[in-house]
DNA sequence: TCCCTATTGTTTGGATCCAAACGATACCGC
DNA sequence: GCGGTATCGTTTGGATCCAAACAATAGGGA
């Protein structure tokens, strides 16, 4: 939506393709730009602080995850990470080939494994997150203070609609 | 954020973690948001309307752009779409492979490739689209029209910024 | 004690995704 | 014409990413 083409223009179009079918626009535009956002971001975000650190997006997140509430259980860590267990294993199995997070069994409950920082780990997120939240700040600059807690009080209503009704929202369109 | 732990403890825990730095908590807040419900949206399309006609994300969005402006050239999609042109053309490839599309070359620049829909693709286009409109209200439910179109704008107002700044920005940090 | 079910993390398979290198084509200046 | 530069789409390499199948473990009930 941010090509070369004009809100106006896009708006246009679609309706010239739709013909008289009844639109959501507003609904439409503010999906289709917290995409654009989140890529946008995402970029910036891996070509500039993440970019020393050779870090992606995702490890960093899980990173920062785990070192702010301390060693956690995998399922858990998956969960505030926003990523699936699948997923989360190979992403820890690259943080613990470099030395940033270790792999631990539960004492009691062999299922569970615990995931925790190393000394390695600790240190650069304590060097790498003061410069992470600068580019928060960069990148939502034109926003006010007050702008940016609506924007995330709007988004959490978004996140939340879909976990409390997605599922059966699904089930029902099945 | 949104797994087990509420707003307040996270928010204690990372100023614990931090010991005293200052810290801009509603822009990391908003950043962060983002790409949440970014990622939850993306997966409730996936699951839902995406599901039947066994479609990516990515491979939607594809079909969408090409479906509204018609015969386009690769680089003006890959943009419009928000990805690389790398990735564009491997996701031509999957949606020629199944009859949605179609390459054909520029006739006075060899370089150029033009991407447009077959019919099977405008047909399926025509029936899909309805239904993914019908999800991006849903996902949008707990917004007021109004809500809806100030999150479109803030949204839009981080994306700007990120264009119109962020090479510079990320040449400054080098 | 022994099964039966539920839970957890890992593996598998396929599709993205990006950056960077690459080959082909266009076009500009001489 | 003609070489040098710029632009375009593709390929390559490596890392995600998800869903689903899987193996291992836990825990309750007969």
């Amino acid at each position: 939506m941010t090509g070369h083409h004009s809100l106006e223009d896009t708006e246009k179009a679609v309706e010239a393709k739709l013909g008289g079918l009844p639109l959501q626009w507003e609904q439409m535009q503010a999906a289709a730009n917290i995409h654009r956002a989140a890529a946008a971001v995402r970029l910036h975000f891996e070509n500039s602080v993440l970019r020393g650190p050779d870090l992606t997006w995702t490890a960093f997140v899980v990173l920062w995850v785990v070192w702010i509430w301390g060693e956690m259980e995998t399922r858990y860590v998956a969960k505030e990470a926003g990523i699936t267990k699948g997923t989360l294993t190979g992403v820890v199995k690259t943080l613990e080939a470099r030395g940033l997070a270790v792999r631990t069994k539960h004492a009691a409950d062999g299922r569970l494994v615990l995931i925790s920082l190393t000394g390695k780990g600790e240190e650069l997120m304590r060097t790498l997150f003061p410069a992470f939240n600068a580019e928060e700040a960069f990148v939502t600059e034109r926003l006010s203070t007050s702008e940016a807690k609506t924007l995330a009080a709007l988004l959490r209503k978004v996140v939340s609609q879909v976990e409390d009704h997605g599922e059966e929202r699904r089930a029902a369109l099945r």
